[in-house]
DNA sequence: CTAAAAATTGATCATTTAATCAAAAAACTG
DNA sequence: CAGTTTTTTGATTAAATGATCAATTTTTAG
């Protein structure tokens, strides 16, 4: 009677709490000590159960990763959300944009490195990589760049290029940081993001 | 007495050339199942040996995955260098960066899986992963287009930027098009890399 | 050609894995 | 509080893993 909706309706609310804990524990987990590694006896440990309750919340480990996935996507999707739709042109948008995704990176680096393990190592049923993964629905904050973009671009604030190249580009640089230790170590994320949304916004500029 | 100073001087012919089957295998394998499903077994299998023969040549599955990604790495560092070196100018030189870099996933796709398989899973002995590794001697490729980018402000002829993140989001956008299926199916790599070529120009422009 | 060295295999090992199950404990319900 | 359902556990299972070893085949050298 509390919440129920999320997965199916059904669900009480000890078990939607318990598995909470189990996908918060699996986070340590796959931060600590990667997805190869992250096996559900070393989840239960470091959720203090047992791995056969696991098993009881989850249909399998897939199904687990599956909805720990889906989470970490919501959760630094509607993050990063909120904060572009409170900018008003596609100029401030787009700061807010590339600003937001970058500082959900700094204050949540366990999430984010759990993503990537899991992105970089789950399999569909059919054995694709999730990175290889054609989303069908397309990627709401891939969207949402484009959309900006594009706005922009109708608007005439910003110039003639390739929508689909440029938005590929901002979300690679976005996502590079993280996954560079050299530049990391380099420039602080302040730097970097101020930095980027310079070099961005020269690049889009009419 | 014909190529041995490889590895470390010894190692026959014949041992040489069954490291390369080996090697080629676990490349067919990676990017087939996927570095957690690359078991010695699979990869033996698709080599048409028995596993204990990779044990004999490769002291441990984590020296196995160790001479691979060395080998792909190298294999895609000298391929995109040396289309760099060709060039003169610091346009021409970024030119070919960026190019010579696309044209190499193109031309290579399972070797580019095999090296993300590699890259995101396999962990060094301290459990670290490649992902997050501050390479101690500098990535050659980064540290020639930094050396590009320096040169062409120097010479006035690209204007003023942040040179780490200027590099990190061309590295960045590079990197993304392989990792994006969205934007794979929405645009060949001929056009990503004419209109990368274009934005990037207009971003370091003086 | 023969003996030594290198290469290769099949069998085997101890471990680890995800998953299952019956039984116990806890929470809920009327 | 008594009965029912939900939650939790410990034990167990079958399968797979990386690695080792003795035995065999192939190659190399003298």
């Amino acid at each position: 009677m509390k919440e129920e909706t999320k997965t199916q309706g059904k669900s009480s609310f000890i078990a939607e709490a318990r598995r909470e804990q189990i996908m918060e524990a699996a986070i340590r987990t796959l931060d600590e000590i990667g997805y190869v590694s992250a096996s559900l006896s070393q989840i239960a440990k470091r959720a203090g159960i047992s791995t056969a309750l696991i098993s009881y919340h989850f249909s399998d480990k897939q199904d687990l990763m599956n909805h720990l996935l889906m989470k970490l996507v919501e959760q630094s999707t509607s993050y990063i959300l909120d904060r572009v739709e409170q900018a008003s042109t596609p100029q401030e948008k787009l700061s807010a944009f590339i600003t937001a995704s970058l500082a959900y990176q700094g204050t949540h680096p366990a999430h984010n490195t759990a993503l990537v393990e899991i992105v970089f190592n789950a399999r569909t049923p059919d054995n694709v990589p999730y990175y290889k993964l054609d989303e069908e629905e397309e990627d709401p904050l891939l969207q949402t760049l484009g959309t900006i973009l594009r706005e922009g671009q109708e608007h005439g604030v910003f110039g003639d290029f390739h929508l689909s190249v440029m938005s590929n580009m901002i979300q690679g640089a976005i996502g590079e940081y993280m996954l560079n230790p050299a530049v990391i170590g380099r420039v602080d994320l302040e730097t970097y993001s101020s930095e980027l949304v310079r070099i961005i916004h020269r690049a889009v500029r009419a």
